[in-house]
DNA sequence: AACAAACTAGACTGTCTAGTCTATTTTGTT
DNA sequence: AACAAAATAGACTAGACAGTCTAGTTTGTT
């Protein structure tokens, strides 16, 4: 089998795609679909019109397609942790770079159109929600697992204590990024929060 | 002081005006603001374009409106319980009418909403918030304080297990309510969650 | 009955948008 | 050099939409 590139007298051109896809997503997880335009699209990405259309056939296509596209660069926590015996500490910073990613500003504008547009494009929000959430509790699960083989802790039912323990993380900083809420809490009041957070979480799972 | 009613020559139909709020919020919180014309509205509310109008000067004004509207007629959790003594009953049944009600697709909607357009309505989102979340927790609070005084549980900081408690409860169903995804937990499973939940709050709080 | 405010229907303006079409230019391949 | 696909600019269609305006009707108050 030979690839496009060399079958084809000639390909599209990869770099316009990803300007393309850039721009989209941008424009798209900014403003929402409805009120982004493919001329906007079109012009941020420095392309004309009919090159938008000659990629992607119609806006609901190119939606797709970037939401796809930002799912693939978006990267997860790193959770190849293998030292497992203090799990105060690992805990912590597990809770702190969840909290860090779900609150930056990329997470939070693809999360926001994928929930907005669940009813419309519910392919698009299973999309996001596999590459996303899905993935991060099916990693966590493991290191309950983990923790709870290697008796450090008392899991019965590791999804569970996954599922318990980032909801718990996402705590009321969470709420006030989603909403956009001027007056946040402290950093010190999240750091405390953690802490506490995970020394009852610990508490509760904590070998009898 | 005089009422508006006796005071003015005839005042603004007061049915007419609830007709366009629950057009507007349907409508609103059913296809998102940019996809909403002021033509559809008025033609659900049964009324010309021009009264939504002369009610509302903007459709700006009008999407401020129909959400504080439904704020003010969103039934949240009735949190008067008065024995305490049986914390597990108390905090499951809490935890049940929560995730009924944050499932349901009123709240879900308006939720939705806030959120999507929080950064351009940031008032907007900002009173659902208060409306909704922050008064959630806040009397979630009040009963984690109750529970320590009377020493049915340990809970040093009230707000921070409120906040544990009602995030924790959210699980995996919440999520799947929010992406729209078609196939869900049973509702054995989140019965079992809720359950499993509870009792490890219980734990974690439990007197020493 | 007379008045005035509320309401109605529908035409209208100006702007924006998705998507198409055309004529031209650029560019990689053979 | 010749070819063909890719890209471009920009005009164009057809429809939608926010908001205004007009001319006429309904309705409560005095």
């Amino acid at each position: 089998m030979v690839t496009q590139r060399s079958k084809n007298k000639r390909s599209k051109n990869e770099v316009k795609r990803k300007q393309i896809l850039d721009a989209a997503v941008s424009l798209f997880t900014g403003q929402g679909y409805a009120a982004t335009s493919m001329d906007l699209i079109a012009k941020n990405a420095d392309v004309s019109k009919q090159t938008v259309y000659s990629h992607f056939g119609s806006k609901d296509e190119l939606f797709s397609a970037s939401v796809e596209y930002k799912c693939e660069s978006l990267n997860i926590l790193d959770l190849s942790l293998n030292d497992l015996s203090d799990p105060q500490n690992v805990l912590l910073t597990l809770a702190k770079s969840f909290t860090d990613f779900i609150t930056s500003k990329e997470a939070c504008a693809v999360h926001k159109i994928c929930v907005f547009e669940s009813t419309t494009y519910p392919q698009v929000s299973e999309m996001f929600y596999k590459a996303g959430p899905l993935r991060i509790i099916n990693e966590v699960t493991l290191l309950m697992a983990k923790l709870h083989q290697q008796k450090i802790l008392d899991i019965e039912n590791p999804r569970h204590a996954a599922s318990q323990f980032l909801n718990m993380m996402k705590g009321e900083l969470w709420m006030q990024t989603e909403f956009n809420i001027k007056e946040r809490i402290s950093a010190e009041e999240v750091e405390a929060y953690l802490h506490d957070s995970v020394a009852f979480f610990i508490r509760g799972y904590g070998i009898k």
